[in-house]
DNA sequence: GCCGTTTTCGGCCCGACTGTTTTCAGTCG
């Protein structure tokens, strides 16, 4: 069973005890947070539980001995007694009906109680006749907004990439700064997290005048409609088909705000508690004493270091482990875009990309790199007309030609090998040793069994021939699910044949994936943080890379492309 | 139901906005 069918199961199960009203509200959210433990792991439960048992699930956060009992009956039978039971008393579509914007379990509960509505399509029904305005606490304007809510969830499915969203908040902030209104205008929330999808965005701004201010954001022309609105915090849905937030807070608190709407909930809730613990109270106004007198509000590195806290890069605010590290002021410092010396998978007009090798050069260069390397596909990519040995020779010959013409920029000679069924590689072993380093990657036959596909890949990365694996997982977030294999044996594989992760840093990929950097990292690997670029404006998805790979804990000695072009290409296999 | 730098029992973050309420419950993040 998929994580996505387990959190849903426990997400209902949560709405059903809330509305039951038997249990205590710790019940209903200890379910809730499980559910969200669950949506977000990369890793399946299923794998988890299969791995290490019970002990497995129960290591992770908010899962204990009751509810990894549970996942496990669903594993192990597709079913769980406790969810069968409850949905037999409340036969509810919870699930779907509560992705409606302002509706939450009691309101779906007083909608099927009362007029019988169980899913989306009695909702719908429910609206065109006009039935929900006449039940008591819902009135004309609660019928027009679930009728929005509606229309909204058939038009999306909810979270959106990083890399769309990213660029439509920093228009928007921009122009908030161009206003001449805002003090100060910055991102917070999951983006500036750099989480790899967002649900919707934050911006915090500080100003004299927040009436004008926020007058100023409802009109700007990436907004549909206004939501909610009110003197600290205005919603508003963007045309691209998200909610964007503006909160408004002052600039002796603007620390304190940041703080509260930049971490992840585990990570606010963990903050906070520490605060009461040493008998202050936190909120997004300030750091407060037992007699209520802000101690810091102004910095956020100020909130932090009164709690005995070092600050934490927005990256790894996420509650998994940070907390503790900083307590122990042992926060490393990330790797950084500007770290990043060169790109080692690019794609040429002489297999999928647009532009020639010199075209390529140039925008590396202009993007502030020192060396790029090309990676064209092989033969058996042949929608993505990858070429065969005899081609390759022939595209090497070009490659040190325009490298001789080049100066402030040096190009290397690689390729996109595709790992072929069999586990071989799509070239010749010559060909391969005229190259100066050698991307491997997985593009067809996907669907192998875990088994097959694991040896299939341990095989290529055991060549002795393979320098980096590209996009390790080859999922693509949203419509690929990655390959079905056994990563700590692939990690394992990599480790003892000295081969480098890719971290892919095309939106749609980003792959590895933050949790997956964490796990090869705990095997040795060493990663590689590259742009994948088909064109010369693919250069800046690099920095969801870096996103990427800060949020999985990366230093610059973690990333091979921050070395220096010699030091660089001693880590490459010599033949 | 979960969890542990006071704890294996007794706690569990905190505030804003809305609609429909005459003082608040529900929802959201």
């Amino acid at each position: 069973m998929d994580n996505k069918r387990i959190s849903e199961i426990l997400e209902e199960i949560g709405d059903i005890l809330e509305v039951e009203g038997k249990r205590s509200r710790f019940e209903v959210l200890a379910y809730r947070k499980a559910a969200t433990t669950i949506e977000t792991l990369q890793e399946r439960a299923e794998d988890i539980y299969k791995k290490d048992g019970l002990d497995g699930l129960m290591e992770l956060q908010g899962i204990g001995k009751g509810i990894a009992g549970g996942i496990a009956e669903l594993i192990e039978t597709g079913h769980m007694k406790k969810y069968d039971t409850l949905k037999k008393s409340f036969p509810v579509d919870f699930n779907t009906l509560t992705r409606i914007q302002g509706l939450g379990a009691k309101k779906v509960y007083r909608l099927y109680k009362e007029l019988g509505i169980k899913s989306i399509e009695d909702l719908k029904k429910a609206v065109q006749e006009h039935r929900i305005m006449t039940l008591d606490g819902f009135g004309e304007k609660s019928e027009l907004e679930i009728g929005k809510g509606l229309a909204l969830l058939e038009s999306n499915s909810g979270r959106m990439l990083l890399g769309r969203a990213l660029p439509e908040a920093e228009k928007i902030i921009a122009q908030l700064r161009e206003s001449g209104l805002a003090e100060r205008a910055e991102l917070a929330g999951s983006a500036r997290r750099m989480r790899e999808t967002v649900g919707d965005l934050d911006i915090l701004v500080t100003t004299k005048n927040p009436e004008k201010m926020t007058d100023f954001f409802v009109s700007l022309k990436e907004i549909d409609r206004v939501i909610l609105r009110g003197p600290t915090k205005t919603t508003v849905l963007l045309k691209i088909g998200i909610n964007c937030d503006l909160r408004v807070v002052g600039t002796e608190s603007f620390g304190a705000a940041m703080q509260y709407f930049v971490g992840n909930k585990d990570h606010n809730v963990k903050v906070r508690e520490i605060a009461i613990k040493k008998g202050y109270k936190l909120n997004e106004y300030g750091l407060f004493d037992k007699k209520g007198k802000s101690i810091a509000a102004a910095d956020e590195k100020d909130v932090y270091a009164k709690l005995g806290m070092q600050y934490m890069p927005p990256e790894m605010r996420e509650n998994r482990g940070e907390i503790e590290l900083s307590l122990k002021g042992k926060i490393p410092r990330l790797v950084e875009l500007s770290d990043i010396k060169g790109d080692l998978h690019s794609h040429t007009d002489h297999s999928d990309g647009t532009y020639s090798i010199a075209d390529m050069a140039a925008a590396a260069k202009r993007y502030g790199l020192s060396y790029l390397g090309i990676t064209d596909h092989t033969k058996n990519e042949r929608i993505a007309n990858g070429m065969n040995d005899k081609q390759f020779v022939k595209h090497f010959d070009e490659i040190d030609k325009v490298n001789d013409r080049l100066d402030g920029i040096q190009l290397l000679k690689g390729a996109e090998i595709d790992i072929l069924k069999d586990g071989s590689l799509d070239l010749e072993r010559k060909t391969l040793e005229m190259m100066d380093y050698r991307l491997a990657s997985v593009h067809t036959n996907l669907k192998m069994t875990r088994k097959e596909m694991t040896e299939r890949v341990v095989k290529a990365l055991s060549s002795g021939y393979v320098d980096i694996m590209g996009h390790p997982t080859d999922r693509l977030i949203g419509s690929r699910d990655p390959i079905n294999m056994d990563l700590d044996k692939v990690f394992e594989a990599a480790h003892d044949n000295g081969v480098i992760m890719e971290i892919d840093s095309f939106p749609e990929r980003l792959d590895l994936g933050d949790e997956n950097i964490i796990r090869a990292k705990k095997h040795g690997l060493l990663f590689a943080i590259d742009s994948d670029s088909h064109s010369v404006d693919h250069f800046n998805v690099l920095k969801y890379g870096i996103g990427t790979a800060r949020r999985g804990w990366l230093l610059k000695e973690d990333v091979i492309n921050t070395l220096p072009v010699e030091r660089l290409l001693k880590r490459f296999k010599k033949f």
